[in-house]
DNA sequence: CCTTTTTTAGATGGTAGATTCTAGAATCAA
DNA sequence: TTGATTCTAGAATCTACCATCTAAAAAAGG
């Protein structure tokens, strides 16, 4: 079977998910990854061909593990939960979440091709759970219950993302009612 | 008086602007924003010291126009003439939007000592509107005032921003009911 | 016309970081 | 033990871009 690997693509991408989150993308270079990991680059380019990659498998894996809980909440009906996972998903999970939400653009700005096929596979996942969701739900949306489910969570977190901390239990009353107010079918005439 | 300039500050922002709204901020290196001017490098050092001061120059233009709206509106007690500045600016101005909104972190990843004082003032500019609004408000506090008047705007329009595209019409009513429930001091008892 | 000031002009230097390359070490199977 | 295989190791290379530097051109004033 040969030597087996000392490095795992998992520890590196936490190596690169920590600095990122602490220090934002554009500092996870090469050579800050290995230094921390206590690795050569070389160990690096054995488990990914190039930066671009690696940073893209970070993105995925980590847009995958958020992903999951909204899928769920969304499979079951409940539009309110799918918007909450948001913020608590981002305090169990604070570096992983200020990773995959606020610096999207930076780690993939050129998305590597071999790749296409499992960014297109995160894209129809939650595509498909949110059709079949709407279809449930007369009268909201595809475009209505995006907002009220990526959207609206997505401002809510930003800015404490941004500041390193943990959404306050606030949030979740704000994303709840701001969620229930846009999915109500007779919101401006009272008593409806 | 000396040889009048060929490219003023503002041209060259503008050049900036495009290439950041068009392919990001990576993409605007001094060797780019001058191409498509048509002027040498030289004379972009000539009025910016270096590339960091054009880009926090340009960030810091942007977040100007588009406060100013919000500032009006929140001085004048219409929150939600001051959420809905947002979607509607970003449609008059829809590349300085992606540039301000969009890649704040990646312009200005390192902010030049010599702006310090610049940007405290934008952002003091703000934050007093913000209070001088919120103490209006009885029952409001300053955090939820922020997320209906900067978050909650802020994450109804990146998509779109992010597509290139200006925010449809459903954007403003998606905003002016989130930040209605938001504000709404007895949102659970029916009736009330 | 001549001087002064300001700007254009673009070649050149310097640097940070991604990537490659060659050597050698660790493990498994026979 | 030996050979095949897979990995570590890190120095060397390559590339892209920011920034500098010298020279010259273009006004404005006298």
């Amino acid at each position: 079977m040969g030597r087996p690997g000392k490095f795992t693509e998992d520890r590196i991408l936490d190596t690169a998910m920590a600095i990122t989150a602490e220090e934002g993308p554009a500092a996870a270079t090469m050579a800050a990854i290995a230094g921390r990991l206590g690795a050569p680059t070389g160990s690096l380019y054995h488990r990914f061909a190039s930066r671009d990659l690696l940073m893209a498998a970070l993105w995925l894996r980590g847009v995958r593990r958020f992903q999951h809980g909204v899928i769920e909440a969304l499979a079951a009906g409940d539009v309110e939960a799918a918007a909450l996972h948001t913020p608590r998903w981002c305090r169990d999970h604070l570096a992983e979440a200020a990773t995959v939400l606020l610096h999207r653009r930076e780690l993939v700005a050129r998305w590597p091709g071999e790749l296409a096929g499992q960014l297109e596979g995160v894209n129809t996942g939650l595509a498909a759970a949110l059709d079949a969701c709407a279809a449930r739900l007369p009268g909201v949306g595809r475009e209505r219950l995006l907002f009220a489910v990526v959207d609206l969570p997505y401002g809510a977190v930003r800015r404490h993302l941004m500041a390193g901390q943990p959404p306050p239990p606030l949030v979740d009353e704000l994303v709840a009612r701001a969620c229930r107010a846009v999915l109500d079918p007779v919101p401006e005439v009272r008593g409806g």
